[in-house]
DNA sequence: GGCCGTCATATCGAACCGATATGACGGCCC
DNA sequence: GGGCCGTCATATCGGTTCGATATGACGGCC
C-alpha cells in the first residue's frame, strides 16, 4: 500500500522521504496520510528489494520554496550539486525509482488481490492509472465496480433496530450509490477518449496558471 | 477501535469471538471488518485488562436467534449445560461484558483523540450512541461536523495536473459535502428528540415495507 | 542570545491484517 | 457407509502500519 504510494510518486520525480509523506498526505487527504513509523522503514524494504535507489543526499536548488518547487527534480539537482553552500548538507536522502520499481509499479497498480478491504489502494490506483493503458484502466474501474454493486447488494437483510444503525445504513447505502454514479461517469469518459485516443484535449490544460 | 467494537456489542449481548467477528462486519459493512488475528488478541486484552469476562463455554440455547436471543445469557446456558448433546460442546467461549468494561465504552465512545484518521471509530460511536446521553451525542456529531469542514477547507489549494487526479478530488470534496449533508440532518433530528424527550415517533417505523 | 517552528531522519512498542493450521460438526452425493 | 465440502470456531505467525518519541540542523523573531 505505502509501496504503491511511493512508487508513484518517485515516477514522476525524485523525492525524499519528509516529502513523500506530505504529497502521499496531499493524494489521500490529510487524515489517512502515512506515518514516519511505515513510510521509512517502507524506504528502507524498496531499496533493499531494488525498486528504489538513493540519489542523492543533498539539498536541492530552494527558491520558490512555498510553491511546489523542485521544478526539475533529477536534472536540474544533479546540475547545482555541490555549488551551493547557502543551506548546507543537511542528511537528506533523495530516491529515484528504477527499472525493477517501474515493473513493480504496474504490478501494483493492476493485480487482482487486495482491492476489497482499503479504498485508499483504489484511490492511489487511479491518483496513477495514467501510466496504464486504456484497456488497464479500464478493467480497474470495472472491477471495482463490480465490489460496489456486490456490496451494495448482499447487504440490507437485516433491518436495523435503533434509530442511529438505521441512519448509519442509509448513509452507507447513499455514499455507494454516489460512487458508482462518480464511477461511471469516469468509465464513460474513458470510453469516450479510447474511442477517440487522438481527442485527449483535456479542455482545462492551458489553464492551469499556477507558478511552479 | 476493535475494543470499541467489542464493547459497545458485548453491552447488549453476550458472544462468542466468531460472532463477534460477524456482528463487526455488519457494522462497517464486509470490507473493513476486523481479522482473527487482531479480535482474539483483543479480546485477551480484554480479559487481562478486565474490561471483559469469560462467561460460558457451550452452545446456547438456540431458539429465537434473529431477534436479540439469549435474554438471560449466564443462567440459562448454565443450566442447559451438558442437557443437550444436539449440538455438544464444541470449544466455544461466550464473553460478557463487565462493570470495568461498561465505563471503558463509555470513555471510547466520548474521548477527544483518536476521531480524525479512521471513519470507523466515528462509525462505531454512531452506531452505539444510544448509550450516550443526548448532550454526548450532540457533541459527537458536532465534532464529527467540525473535523469534515476543516478537512473541506484546508484542501483545494493544489489544483491538480492529471485528468484523474482532478476526478479524485471532485469525488473526495463531493463525498465530504454529501456526509456534511447527513450528519446535518442526523443533528437536527437530535435536537428536535431532544427538546421533546417523549416524542421519539422516529417517523420511518410505519413505511418500511422491506421483507425482513 | 534564547526560543519556537519547520525540515528531516530514525526507532520502538503496540496494534492490526492476511494467511494458515486445527478440528468438530452437518449435509450432500454416490 | 464413506468421502468430501462448507460452516463454525479458536488460535498463532510474520509482516505491515501506526503513534509516540528522540534527535538534530536550520531560519526567523523578538
Amino acid at each position: 500500500m505505502i509501496e504503491l504510494a511511493v512508487l508513484g510518486l518517485l515516477k514522476e520525480q525524485d523525492l525524499h522521504g519528509y516529502e513523500l509523506k506530505k504529497r502521499v498526505g496531499a493524494l489521500l487527504g490529510r487524515r489517512s496520510s502515512v506515518s514516519f513509523g511505515s513510510l521509512y522503514p517502507a524506504l528502507s524494504r524498496l531499496e533493499k528489494s531494488g525498486a528504489v535507489k538513493a540519489v542523492e543526499a543533498n539539498a536541492e536548488p530552494r527558491a520558490a520554496m512555498p510553491m511546489t518547487g523542485a521544478l526539475s527534480g533529477e536534472v536540474a539537482a544533479f546540475r547545482e550539486r555541490l555549488a551551493r553552500p547557502t543551506r548546507g548538507l543537511r542528511g537528506k536522502k533523495v530516491y529515484g525509482i528504477t527499472e525493477v520499481g517501474e515493473q513493480r509499479l504496474i504490478e501494483l497498480l493492476t493485480e487482482e488481490t487486495g482491492e476489497r478491504a482499503d479504498d485508499r489502494v483504489f484511490t492511489l490506483r487511479v491518483a496513477f492509472c495514467r501510466y496504464l493503458t486504456p484497456e488497464q484502466r479500464l478493467a480497474l474501474f470495472e472491477r471495482r465496480h463490480t465490489d460496489l454493486c456486490a456490496e451494495r447488494d448482499d447487504a440490507g437483510d437485516e433491518s436495523a433496530f435503533d434509530r442511529y444503525l438505521r441512519a448509519l445504513r442509509e448513509r452507507d447505502r447513499r455514499a455507494i450509490e454516489f460512487e458508482l454514479a462518480w464511477l461511471e461517469g469516469l468509465m464513460e469518459k474513458e470510453r469516450r477518449v479510447a474511442a477517440q485516443p487522438d481527442d485527449d484535449t483535456d479542455i482545462t490544460i492551458e489553464e492551469n496558471g499556477e507558478p511552479r
